[in-house]
DNA sequence: TCTGGGGTCCTAGGACCC
DNA sequence: TCTGGGGTCCTAGGACCC
């Protein structure tokens, strides 16, 4: 058995948890820079509030309703997330954190010892809001893609309160024939599409296909999606808890940047963080790739990446931050308004099997080790490269971000006994 | 006044080589 | 004289997810 526990309207919710005089009004998180909606609590959902818009095209839609807009208060999440990760790692020896705010768990150790899994769930849900105040559905599955669907449906089927199990065929059967296709793990807009003009509708009718005919008329991948609909285990827990493959930052700029100097710091800055990223996951970076650009939407749109080889695969922040110098005169033009920038990690070495080279100097290993330790002993940023400069004008506009409750001193709350 | 997210993986197509 | 296959690597763009 496999549960899925995710968080309703994650940021959203969030926002709610040190806000009182905010938990029954409808509120919104915005992306990064303001830019979109990304987050929509349940009030705000009943509302028709939709996501993933521009937030200047809705913003008559929310003054309407009065709804609460926040920008993304990353501090205040990636805390808030721990809290709940650790409540539901409390319920398996087996967790896996599959994003800021959901979470798989595995049961093969605990066969015969459960005896009602809705229970189970419950429990964790109780516990979860409980502990963190953070409102959470539960899904459970023979298989992960099964737990997503449960999870899907502990959040839409009105008699299930925020806990479902999918158990037996009378139930499955019941779930699937109420899930449209693109609300499957895997089916996306574009797939759905596909599938419909074959005259399916929902993920009952995808389950019932033949696989071997999904296989031949669209993918392996699909073919997969099918049999795990079926309770046929494809997908096993070292596919989704491998390594990343690829490693990305980037970010459009809080406000356009010109000079060379800006962009250098920028770069600099998502060169350090795919390094940290790459480091945690016990990665060496062979192959960086780097990019600058002006909007999509400008009149001339400008875009320029390079990538860049290192001779000796490293995961050393000075190393990394020193391609970023070295590559800057191809990316850089003097007079383009730039508007995003990046850099990624395409290929990648385990640590594991680290070739020294005789004639390229390794960097200092017990440095970089040190670098780690000060950053996740302080908090990240508490040492930096200095070629990543300090928080710039540009670095990200949040016109509404609420205090930093868990991470800024002078923002923890005060509860005064009268 | 201006404003349009971020991350990962996959695939098609081209360049190059034998 | 003309024709021809198959593999690898790289890149850009698409698809999907949250």
């Amino acid at each position: 058995m496999f549960a899925l526990t995710d968080a309703f309207g994650c940021f959203a919710s969030m926002e709610k948890v040190f806000d009182p005089s905010i938990r029954k009004r409808p509120v919104v998180v915005l992306s990064n820079n303001d830019g979109c909606i990304v987050a929509i609590c349940p009030i705000a959902k009943r509302l028709g509030i939709p996501k993933f818009q521009p937030y200047f095209k809705v913003k008559w839609l929310l003054q309407k309703h009065s709804v609460v807009v926040r920008s993304s208060n990353y501090e205040l999440y990636g805390q808030l997330s721990d809290q709940m990760m650790s409540v539901i790692s409390r319920f398996s020896d087996n967790t896996y954190q599959y994003s800021i705010d959901e979470s798989f768990s595995e049961f093969k150790n605990y066969e015969g010892i459960i005896s009602d899994w809705g229970d189970y769930g419950r429990e964790i849900r109780r516990t979860v809001w409980r502990e963190t105040r953070l409102p959470v559905g539960v899904g459970l599955g023979s298989t992960l893609t099964l737990a997503k669907v449960a999870s899907h449906a502990a959040k839409k089927l009105p008699d299930s309160n925020g806990v479902a199990v999918i158990e037996d065929e009378h139930y499955r059967e019941h779930v699937l024939r109420q899930m449209a296709l693109d609300d499957i793990w895997g089916i996306g807009s574009k797939l759905a599409q596909k599938l419909s003009l074959q005259g399916l509708k929902t993920a009952w009718d995808l389950s019932c296909q033949s696989p071997k005919k999904i296989r031949r008329e669209f993918s392996v991948l699909v073919e997969r999606t099918v049999n795990e609909l079926n309770g046929m285990q494809c997908l096993s827990w070292d596919d989704v808890k491998s390594p990343k493959k690829e490693i990305f930052s980037t970010r459009s700029l809080g406000q356009r940047i010109t000079s060379c100097d800006d962009l250098r710091k920028a770069l600099s800055n998502h060169a350090v963080a795919v390094c940290n990223k790459a480091r945690e996951q016990g990665s060496l970076i062979k192959t960086l790739y780097m990019f600058a650009s002006s909007s999509p939407h400008d009149e001339r749109y400008f875009k320029k990446g390079i990538t860049y080889e290192f001779p000796l695969a490293t995961d050393d922040v000075f190393k990394v931050s020193a391609a970023v110098s070295e590559s800057l005169g191809v990316l850089y033009a003097p007079g383009v308004p730039y508007y995003r920038c990046g850099v990624g990690a395409l290929k990648l070495e385990s640590c594991a099997f680290k070739q020294p080279d005789l004639f390229i100097p390794n960097g200092d290993p017990a440095l970089m080790e040190c670098y780690s330790k000060i950053n996740s002993r302080f908090g990240k940023g508490a040492i930096q490269v200095g070629s990543e400069g300090k928080r710039e004008a540009w670095a990200m506009r949040r016109e509404f971000l609420s205090p930093r409750y868990t991470t800024k001193w002078s923002d923890v709350p005060i509860i005064s006994c009268k």
